[in-house]
DNA sequence: GACCCGAGACCGACCAGTCGGTATCGCCGG
DNA sequence: CCGGCGATACCGACTGGTCGGTCTCGGGTC
């Protein structure tokens, strides 16, 4: 526990292969059935290589949430500042929310199954990067509702759910091989809830 | 192994009790991290008691999903057999399934986390069971477009997916005691829904 | 020759499931 | 109405094995 605060988590080919097993196995079998020794197995190295990186086995889940998020809110800052309507500002959202998703499908299956798993400390982390998300979409379709350029079909929250819904279940039912190209699926549901909205 | 093939599963205070005991545990902790010596110590009954009723842990998990997947498909041909129109069948399943999902929360959880932990043989049962809810929704919806009362806004599956996206959600979310109840939800869902699917 | 990366034997805790056993009850012949 | 017998309900110590994490040490690099 002393020993290491928090472990170096410098890029190396060694770091990049413990991580790439971790989150093939953790999203083919589960986190907690998925040993130590497995892993290391897999990315062929050894217990004394992964602990050298990680703190700790929960650390190396942390590590894969905070990769995804991470990319998704610099996502979210960068579409924001361009300034488009609101209709268009939501397309792109729920565009690139889809293409994160089905682009780290592992990742996000990983993340979908096994969030509740953190620690105190680093699931309110988490959960307010996840937050972060959910408001700005809110406020999107709230602030657009009240100007009149979206219909008050349903409220604002219940919307965002409806979006976020859809996308947070795909590591579910979406297969890369599968006959919708993920841009297609982006498409289809910006039609549809843009429709739901329209005054 | 030949001892006893599948246990009695007759419904007594003690098998309840254990029930009752997986539930909470299983969605508060997961079924990997709930060890069977929590459980029976939460249903105050030992270890042989359990193995009595259950010939495993998985068939705790199973006897979760059968319960909940049964009622769900029994409420869904109670509604089909009503010959309502497409948008009050449509209106009438999403209450139904919102109803059931939040009146079930645990199991739900339970389903939506654990799913893929099933053996080849019951994860096929259950993924059965569950399309054939899936399939009726969007035959619903399909057909729907098919004599134009519904828009061709989306595809009949995409509709499917947003739907059951936000329902098989909703364990992540939903608190009882928060602001609003059920029914609402499942009126703000299906008024969106059939907004986006008004021709 | 100091330092970091990585190796892998090792540890105590814990786990799912087993098994030999006891207690309780319904039923049936006399 | 009774005695006994088979079946069901339940008990809990025990086992073989696995787990996450630690620790000591080798070897390459500057």
């Amino acid at each position: 526990m002393s020993r290491s605060a928090a472990a170096p988590a410098r890029r190396t080919p060694v770091y990049d292969r413990i991580m790439e097993a971790a989150v093939d196995l953790f999203a083919e079998k589960g986190f907690d059935a998925t040993s130590v020794a497995e892993i290391v197995e897999r990315a062929a190295v050894t217990k004394g290589a992964l602990y050298h990186y990680f703190a700790s086995k929960d650390d190396l889940l942390f590590e894969i949430y905070h990769r995804l998020i991470g990319a998704q809110l610099s996502d979210l800052d960068r579409i924001t500042s361009l300034g488009l309507p609101p209709d268009e500002t939501l397309r792109a959202l729920i565009a690139d929310l889809i293409a994160s998703t089905t682009g780290n499908l592992r990742e996000a299956a990983v993340f979908g199954r096994e969030s509740h798993k953190l620690d105190a400390a680093h699931s309110s982390a988490v959960r307010a990067d996840r937050r972060r998300y959910h408001d700005a979409v809110r406020t999107l379709v709230e602030r657009a509702q009240q100007d009149g350029t979206f219909a008050r079909t349903a409220p604002a929250e219940t919307v965002t759910l409806i979006i976020f819904g859809m996308i947070n279940q795909m590591p579910k039912w979406y297969r890369p091989d599968g006959p919708k190209a993920p841009a297609e699926l982006a498409t289809e549901l910006a039609d549809f809830v843009l429709a739901g909205l329209r005054p």
